[in-house]
RNA sequence: GCCGAAGUGGCGGAACUGGUAGACGCGCCGGACUCAAAAUCCGGUUCCCUCCGGGGAGUGGGGGUUCGAUUCCCCCCUUCGGCACCA
């Protein structure tokens, strides 16, 4: 017997898989139709900002596992490769390490590649793309410019979120916590002009999770994000003044427990009503000190604050005068800016109230009824609610309405290692698009890159200069850069037709192949990169570029490895790749174990003892196996053992398939090979040993080749799976579970199929249950094949 | 505060449809091999009691449904994750 030599054995087998090109899959001929037996098998794409970690080691060989399972189930399987490579990440690790961008990117896409290639995975690189890439980039360009085309992307002033670290506007899904998602610097608002998609004319779609197998935590954090509320907006007069003001409510049932109002300090009419007001100096203090305050103090103040206008607002349903107060808990980019305030049934106004003693007026009932309320007195909660609004539109002070917390993406970002907008602008035409034929604006090689608050593109005049598209005078290019979110709202697509260069992609390739029937990655994505994509999806749908609308049919989220008990992360010192643990023990024990460990979708903690076991079984099946091979077997009927083969079979099958369940596969494959090892000369040794290399094949492919060819066969990769023999399945005779009141007495073997008569004649039989039975008559329950409980 | 996930041996976990709780692995204990050790192999390993036949308890806590509950229902506790002055 050869020792078991993982490096040889894994250089080996990885190239032939080169020569024979075995995990390409070729494209459909042009009209073919969708393709039912195919799988779209995707891992989210890395960022080439260092090197791979133990997170890429458990994504990427869940999605192996699935491809090497679905290829050999017959399916036609795509699963490509590419690199997620402008942005921030790559662009800060290139500020600090030295260097330009590019040339750190390229040489991290490099290393990964290595590490990815003598990790196994089976990839089909001949798709591989890099976002930072021209021939990737231009099409994202020229996909802006279809959404643009569409008015789906526009520039214009409105309040966003800056990093003043980063230099740079942020979308609001890159803010946690108050604090920018990349660097972890406390975020300014800003109100100052930026390109935005328009995810909010999408908000219901993205909304309807209806077509998707996805984890309920990932939905709930998407309907959370877009946040729909729905409710009615009202008018209410300013008394004294022409001007009135809008609120949006969703609670238009407690209309007439209002007792006084509040504008956000951003509001337009704050500085109306301080010209106004006796206290003007005092309000617009108020407001310039409000403004100052970032919104992460704004929202942690422990003492709501507020000034009062000397202005009172008119309650359309009773005529009240309610007192204008600004109040900087009233956020101007949510609603109108304006609310009514009623501090009886929201706790935020009754913190207010109490403050500043104002009157505090109880409207809805511990029943939920309509008290004190006129003629909608007694209606319920949810009729006042219809009932009030339909009055408001009759008098026409109020209409329904809905409100989302969701805000358009904004994607401009004043950083230079991005894709290029491809807009000139003019000082008659306005923003206008680059034309095709001048696609793609290539990002210019610059000296300093450094973020300096405005675009660092903007500093390079010659680039800056180009003629108007429209009217040939004079303009400038937009100076800002995408969101790298962009670049990967559509990878996936491209993935399809990676080498297109007439276009982003060929539709009827993309409907083939789509959408994504399994993706995979880090749940911390669910409100960021799975929104953008989805919004992406159903754009370029209805601009007519893709026939369907959701990008990732299902998605499976995994957990968080860690090592020594803490979260791996780059600040703390302790990532450790998957580079040293292959380097070590070789690439199928590192690959079955960060699957073994647990559940792929919790965290979970890699030891190096249980990698050391790994190492163990597959050191022992690879004894095993040579021991079958080497021994001549017993004459003789298949018996426990082949049917355990089948079972296992089963088994494997359906954990790999229906259940997703990466560990317990694996469970079950180690336990037929210990039922083997206690008689590798069985009559159906050959038969167990095969179906255990088999099995275990999308785990570790290389020592299952080696293994295969052991045992006189070839191409393993390519065998069809493995099918139980339901006939083998069925058991002569099976274990007889015997209760009494509920309680194990006796285990009894008997013929399988036996009649509830029978088994219950056999528990009686059993001198165990007799001793607890008093000599009473019980009651029986029978569960056939299986147990019998016994009741006195 | 709201939403989501989860609590099972010393540890990671298994038990899929209400039917043998603890598969598989780590660790530990014992044995074989060895001059010895490592490696490997074999056996044991939830806890308590035991006259060694067995008996009792047990899946975060409390209640309920059921012949039977880790599994279903109600209440509570804890941990992790998301969102959070969103009217």
């Amino acid at each position: 017997m050869n020792p078991y030599e993982p490096h040889a054995i894994e250089r080996k087998w990885q190239e032939v898989w080169e020569a024979q090109r075995a995990f390409e899959v070729p494209n459909p001929a042009p009209g073919a139709p969708h393709n039912p037996r195919k799988r779209y098998v995707l891992e989210m794409l890395p960022y080439p900002s260092g090197s791979l970690h133990m997170g890429h080691m458990l994504v990427y060989t869940i999605g192996d596992v699935r491809a090497h399972f679905y290829r050999r189930n017959g399916f036609e399987v795509l699963r490509p490769m590419g690199f997620d490579s402008f942005g921030l990440p790559a662009e800060n690790a290139a500020i600090k390490d030295g260097g330009h961008p590019r040339e750190i990117v390229e040489r991290n896409i490099a290393t990964i590649t290595r590490t990815m290639k003598t990790i196994g995975w089976a990839i089909d690189w001949s798709r591989e793309v890099s976002t930072h890439e021209p021939t990737y980039y231009r099409w994202t360009q020229w996909l802006f410019l279809q959404l643009f085309a569409a008015g789906l992307a526009d520039r214009r002033a409105a309040p966003v979120k800056w990093c003043p670290n980063d230099q740079t506007v942020l979308a609001n899904e890159q803010v946690k916590d108050g604090h920018c998602e990349r660097c972890g610097a406390l975020v300014e608002s800003r109100n100052i002009e930026q390109w935005f998609f328009k995810t909010t004319d999408y908000a219901d779609q993205l909304l309807d999770f209806s077509a998707l197998d996805w984890p309920e935590r990932v939905i709930a954090a998407q309907r959370h994000w877009i946040g729909r509320s729905e409710g009615a907006e009202v008018t209410f007069g300013i008394d004294g003044f022409d001007e009135s003001i809008a609120v949006f409510t969703t609670r238009p049932d407690t209309l007439f427990g209002a007792t006084f109002f509040a504008l956000a300090p951003e509001h337009p009419l704050v500085t109306d009503l301080a010209e106004r007001a006796e206290n003007g100096a005092e309000i617009l203090e108020y407001v310039r000190h409000a403004g100052a305050k970032r919104a992460e103090e704004r929202a942690a103040a422990v003492e709501k604050t507020g000034v009062f206008t000397g202005a009172y607002a008119i309650n359309p349903v009773n005529g009240e005068r309610l007192p204008i107060w600004v109040a900087d808990y009233v956020l101007m980019d949510y609603g109108t800016g304006a609310i009514m305030a009623v501090p009886a049934h929201d706790e935020r106004d009754r913190e207010f109230a109490e403050k500043f003693s104002l009157p505090i007026v109880t409207v809805i009932s511990e029943d939920d009824r309509l008290v004190d309320s006129e003629s909608f007195s007694g209606l319920s909660s949810a009729e006042g609610k219809a009932a009030i609004t339909a009055w408001l539109a009759e008098q026409g002070k109020g209409e329904p309405a809905v409100n989302y917390r969701l805000r358009d993406w904004g994607f401009s970002r004043q950083r230079y290692w991005g894709c290029p907008i491809p807009i000139i602008h003019c000082p008659g035409c306005g923003s206008v698009p680059v034309p095709d034929e001048d696609l793609p604006v290539l990002l210019p090689e610059i000296d300093d890159y450094r973020p300096k608050g405005e675009a660092p593109l903007a500093s390079n005049e010659e680039w800056m200069r180009a003629a108007c598209p429209n009217c040939g005078g004079e303009g400038r290019r937009e100076a800002e850069t995408m969101d790298t979110f962009v670049d990967s709202s559509w990878y996936f697509l491209r993935y399809c037709d990676p080498h297109n260069s007439e276009t982003a992609f060929d539709r009827g390739i993309v409907d083939y192949w789509g959408p994504v029937d399994f993706y995979q990655g880090g749940v911390d994505h669910a409100t960021m990169h799975m929104i953008y994509a989805r919004f992406f999806q159903k754009a370029l749908a209805d601009i007519g570029l893709v026939g369907f609308r959701e990008p990732f049919a299902r998605f499976h989220g995994n957990g968080w490895v860690q090592l020594g008990g803490t979260k791996m992360s780059k600040s703390k010192g302790n990532v450790v790749g998957p580079d040293e643990f292959v380097a070590e023990y070789g690439a199928d024990p590192v690959r079955l174990y960060i699957l073994f460990i647990g559940p792929a979708e919790q965290d979970m903690e890699f030891t190096d003892s249980g990698l050391e076991g790994m190492l163990r079984f597959v050191r022992r099946l690879w004894r095993i196996v040579n021991e079958v091979a080497e021994t001549e077997p017993r004459e003789g009927e298949p018996g426990a053992l082949a049917r355990k083969a089948h079972e296992t079979i089963a088994r494997v099958t359906d954990d790999l398939g229906r259940r997703e369940s990466f560990n317990t596969a694996i469970s079950a494959v180690m336990e037929l090979v210990n039922e083997l090892s206690r008689d590798v000369a069985a009559p159906d040794a050959r038969f167990a040993a095969e179906a255990a290399v088999s099995l275990i094949q999308p785990y570790a492919p290389h020592v299952t080749e080696e293994l295969w060819t052991l045992l006189g066969h070839s191409e393993l990769w390519k065998e069809p799976w493995p099918v139980a023999d339901e006939s083998m399945l069925q058991r002569e005779t099976v274990q007889i579970v015997l209760q009494v009141n509920g309680k194990v007495r006796d285990r009894i073997e008997a013929p399988a199929g036996l009649s509830e008569e029978a088994l219950i004649a056999l528990a009686l039989g059993s001198e165990k249950v007799q001793g607890f039975l008093d000599g009473q008559e019980p009651r029986a329950f029978v569960v056939p094949d299986k147990l019998v409980n016994l009741v006195i």
